[in-house]
RNA sequence: GGGCGCUUAGCUCAGCUGGUUUAGAGCACCUGCCUUACAAGCAGGGGGUCGGGGGUUCGAAUCCCUCAGCGCCCA
């Protein structure tokens, strides 16, 4: 069996096997079991119709360690997976497809439209699903939920009705950001603003009666036929003697007040404000204020209507800029034009620029909702991991305005309000009405308008159960433990996630938020489909493996760092893995006998050896540590922490350390060497699988027991206290540096590979002399040498190479092959290191203040330093003059 | 304008509560090896004084202040 292992580790091989494996054994999914503590993730739902990223590779391999690592650890352990209906992403593609067929969707209507959103949603819907489980996602599927499932829809609609009847949403006409593209309102979060070269134009606004002006600077030019007043400061000594006159309009011709209001910034352009109530959140503010005219100017496509002189109607906001400049340079009413740096708020969706735009819209009321939510953080009940985004939180939290959560779209959840069409009264409820509850008329009316689905997806830990029935399932999952997303939705889904536990459960949604990175290109750019720069993760497991992709990920991901990616960083998780399968290798084709109980009781293993003793105790404390590191969400130096168990300790040390005795030993010497490699081998396993789910169930099944359940279900590992060796871990040290001192000697002086040497050693201690002839034969190997001689009264041998080791001298007789200058040098060059590392002690024992106030051990240490450099220093001095006296 | 974060070897990053030697790892680089697990490998080596300045301290990459640069978020 063992020679069918290849050489290479080839990924494609196993982890379709193996994921079908768990899916056949329901290993992913999880019931309620009062014997057993819970542990619970909720995916954050990816849009039904998107494909996976490299962003959501790295937030669900962090999610499925999690759920691995606690399912190991006993936990009843459930992640719940998912999708959401992405309202204005899917409904935008499906105008652009339906435009493609020559079809609008007011064309069709209401329901033909959602037959085609349907479809296009079970067409596309669910690619990322099957995605999630190439990267070896261990979701419990059966729970899979969509956010516009019936029973997912009905909680939305109730989550509605309770928080309008607690008066917390309402309807108003309100300035909201308005995306003329997908000509729907948007929140707050929904506008991203950009910067942009852009002017600031300064006109001229005749006052009435006189034949002075003044002059208002502004960005946006064509919102002046929508002007009701002009404004300036009240302390403004330029302009005192204007407020309470009138200007005429421009091209329009309207009479409009000048007035003084504190919002006007005395210092920018002229200091003069042009005011149009209409179409800017601080000239509405301005005009409720001082009762100004609203005149909306725009159509919902931002193109301009009849409340505007006859030649701008239906031009678009961006033709009338042009027409109106030109037409007021040609009045002479152009005062001048300057380049102007701003930000512009675009429409995430859209990709145009929002207008502020006022319209009926529901409005949910965040300011009794904010106030548990933002304690709960504050007083740790949910941590953040980072803790830094603690502080994002609180301040937009402390922050908060009130949240516009009608769209006019019709992907989504319809808003449950009915209006009667006979008396005007609106019942607001889960069911339709089948008639009105004043006047008995029959069939209300009900909302356009669907939910931002925000106000769904916030719903998520609750309504993936049955809320808000009373459910088994509820209760014992709820609430969840961790949670890990990207930092880039803290305030739309996070925020209002902890808002919607408290409101409709009373309790905590989750207990950590794990911020994830952003993934960047290697320029530091964002991920984009435009740009190109965005891998396809799947092309990615075809190429690597999904083991190297999940392990390469974690190890580039830096806490609260953003991500710089290239594809060349995962050849070192490749080669890891590769690393892992013929470590695993070499020991299976070194086993010669069918592994029992008995091979791995340490009360049965005879005659262990220094190695064995030092690996065991490295194993320990690499189990503590990976714990740890997990406990603390440290993906990526869990990740380091493996590989330098896996790597360092166990392939370049531990698996050399015994070559000799599987080789050349006694058939007991080999199984005991055997038995501990085999032990460490399957705690390894047991410690890589969460971030490399399949080599290491693969491998396992060649090192499990017959009676052991699969690496997916058994145990995590726990440290040994009678593996505690910190005596032989610390000689093993030595020993190593022995090895690696005459291994540097032999490559500095060029000797041979093949050529074998003698060593000679000079022991400092009876300790070192017990240690090096109990492991004479091991370090032999490692250094080819057949014939090595310790003692304390050494004698130099002439024509050697040396070395130093803790005090001890090393000589290696290279009679013949020594080049004597070249060994000079060496020792010149130690000799001045070790001066130069005694001359900083010394200068610390001289200080008087540090001998004096440092800790006792410190400067014991430092005494002891002081000696040990010394010695060296004279030992390196005596060599040095031994081989010039040659 | 406010907030957050970053600046350590050519590159990507560790270095947590200040005290193991003259700061670590991987990649890249140099030298030698196809040594019966692995050339996606093995052995050895060179390379940084920790963005600048100031301070606290016996002692700072590590704490404080300040300046500069980069990035993100919010207004």
């Amino acid at each position: 069996m063992a020679e069918e292992l290849s050489k290479r580790y080839d990924a494609s091989s196993i982890e379709d096997k193996w994921y079908q494996h768990w899916l056949d054994k329901n290993y992913f999914h999880s019931e309620p079991n009062p014997e057993k503590e819970p542990y619970t993730i909720v995916i954050p739902p990816p849009n039904v119709t998107g494909i996976l990223t490299l962003g959501h590779v790295l937030n669900n391999t962090m999610q499925d360690i999690l759920i691995r690592w606690r399912r190991m650890q006993g936990r009843e352990a459930c992640w719940i997976p998912g999708t959401d209906h992405a309202s204005i992403a899917t409904e935008t593609k499906v105008v652009s497809l339906l435009r493609e067929k020559g079809l609008t969707k007011h064309e069709i209507g209401r329901d033909e439209f959602l037959k085609h959103a349907v479809e296009w949603k079970d067409k596309y819907g669910g690619i990322i699903i099957e995605q999630l489980k190439k990267l070896g996602a261990s979701c419990d599927w059966e729970r899979e939920r969509f956010t516009m499932d019936a029973g997912y829809y009905k909680a939305v609609l109730h989550a509605f009705v309770e928080l309008y009847e607690a008066g917390y949403i309402y309807r108003g006409k309100r300035l909201v950001n308005w995306c003329p593209a997908t000509q729907s309102a948007i929140s707050d979060e929904e506008v991203i603003y950009q910067e942009r070269n852009s002017h600031l134009w300064y006109m001229r606004y005749p006052i009435k009666d006189s034949d002075e002006y003044l002059v208002v600077a502004t960005t946006r030019p064509e919102t002046m036929l929508g002007d009701t007043g002009v404004a300036v400061h009240p302390e403004d000594k330029r302009y005192k003697h204007l407020i309470g006159k009138h200007v005429i309009l421009p091209l329009v011709g309207r009479e409009i007040p000048i007035f003084a209001d504190e919002y006007v910034d005395k210092d920018f352009g002229t200091g003069c404000v042009k005011v149009t109530p209409s179409h800017d959140p601080n000239d509405w503010e301005m005009g409720l204020r001082h009762k100004l005219e609203f005149i909306n100017i725009f159509n919902e496509d931002a193109s301009l209507n009849n409340h505007v002189p006859g030649h701008f109607i239906g031009l678009d906001r961006f033709e009338a800029r042009e027409v109106i400049i030109e037409q007021l340079q040609e009045l002479g009413l152009m005062e001048k034009i300057e380049e102007y740096v701003h930000k512009v708020g675009y429409s995430e969706r859209g990709n145009v620029p929002i207008e502020p735009y006022a319209s009926e819209q529901w409005f949910m009321n965040m300011t009794e909702l904010v106030k548990p939510a933002l304690a709960a953080v504050r007083d740790d009940k949910i941590k953040f991991h980072p803790g830094h985004w603690t502080k994002t939180y609180e301040h937009w939290m402390s922050n908060i305005r009130d949240w516009c959560i009608s769209r006019q779209l019709w992907w989504g959840h319809r808003i449950p309000a009915y209006t009667c069409q006979e008396c005007g009264e609106m019942m607001v409820q889960v069911e339709a009405p089948s008639e009105c509850r004043k006047c008995h008329s029959e069939a209300p009316k009900q909302d356009e308008d669907v939910l931002d689905t925000w106000a769904s997806s916030w719903l998520w830990p609750l309504a993936v159960h049955k809320w808000p029935e009373e459910d088994e399932d509820l209760d014992y999952y709820y609430p969840t433990n961790d949670l890990v997303t990207a930092p880039d939705i803290i305030f739309f889904w996070v925020a209002r996630m902890i808002m919607a536990g408290y409101e409709f459960k009373g309790d905590i949604p989750f207990e950590n938020v794990y911020f994830t990175s952003i993934i960047r290109d290697s320029k530091g750019r964002k991920m984009s489909k435009s740009l190109g720069n965005s891998p396809d993760p799947l092309d990615l497991i075809k190429k690597y493996g999904a083991d190297a992709l999940r392990y390469g990920v974690m190890l580039i991901a830096p806490k609260g760092q953003d991500i710089l990616f290239t594809e060349e960083r995962l050849d070192v998780a490749r080669n890891f893995m590769n690393k892992v399968w013929n470590a695993s290798r070499f020991v299976l084709m070194n086993k010669d006998f069918d592994l029992t109980a008995e091979h791995l009781n340490p009360d049965k293993w005879q005659d262990l050896e220094l190695a064995d003793h030092w690996i065991l105790h490295r194993l320990n404390v690499t189990i503590e540590r990976v714990t740890k590191l997990l406990e603390d969400f440290s993906f990526d130096e869990t990740a380091r922490a493996l590989w330098d168990f896996i790597w360092n300790d166990f392939c370049d040390w531990y698996i050399e350390m015994i070559k000799i005795r599987l080789y050349d030993g006694t058939a007991a010497q080999k199984q005991t060497a055997m038995s501990v490699a085999i032990y460490v081998l399957r705690d390894v396993m047991k410690m890589l699988h969460p971030y490399a789910p399949f080599i290491s169930e693969e491998i396992w099944q060649q090192v499990k027991l017959p009676d052991e359940p699969d690496l997916i279900i058994t145990s995590w590992p726990k440290s040994n206290t009678r593996f505690h060796a910190p005596k032989e871990a610390k000689q093993t040290d030595f020993l190593k540096k022995v090895i690696t001192a005459v291994r540097t000697v032999r490559s500095e002086m060029n000797v041979p590979p093949s050529h074998t040497i003698k060593v000679v050693g000079r022991v400092h201690s009876k300790v070192q002399l017990d240690i090096l002839t109990r492991t004479q034969a091991t370090i032999g190997k490692l250094i080819r040498s057949e014939e090595m001689t310790f003692g304390l009264d050494i004698v130099k041998p002439e024509f050697s190479a040396s070395a130093m080791v803790e005090k001890m001298e090393l000589f290696i007789p290279l009679e013949g092959i020594i080049d004597l200058e070249k060994e000079v040098q060496r020792l010149e060059k130690e000799i001045a290191t070790t001066k130069g590392l005694l001359k900083s002690v010394e200068a610390k024992l001289a200080n008087k203040n540090f001998v004096d106030r440092a800790p006792d051990e410190v400067v014991i240490k430092e005494k002891d330093k002081l000696e040990h450099y010394s010695e060296s220093l004279k030992k390196l001095e005596a060599h040095l003059e031994t081989m010039k006296a040659l």
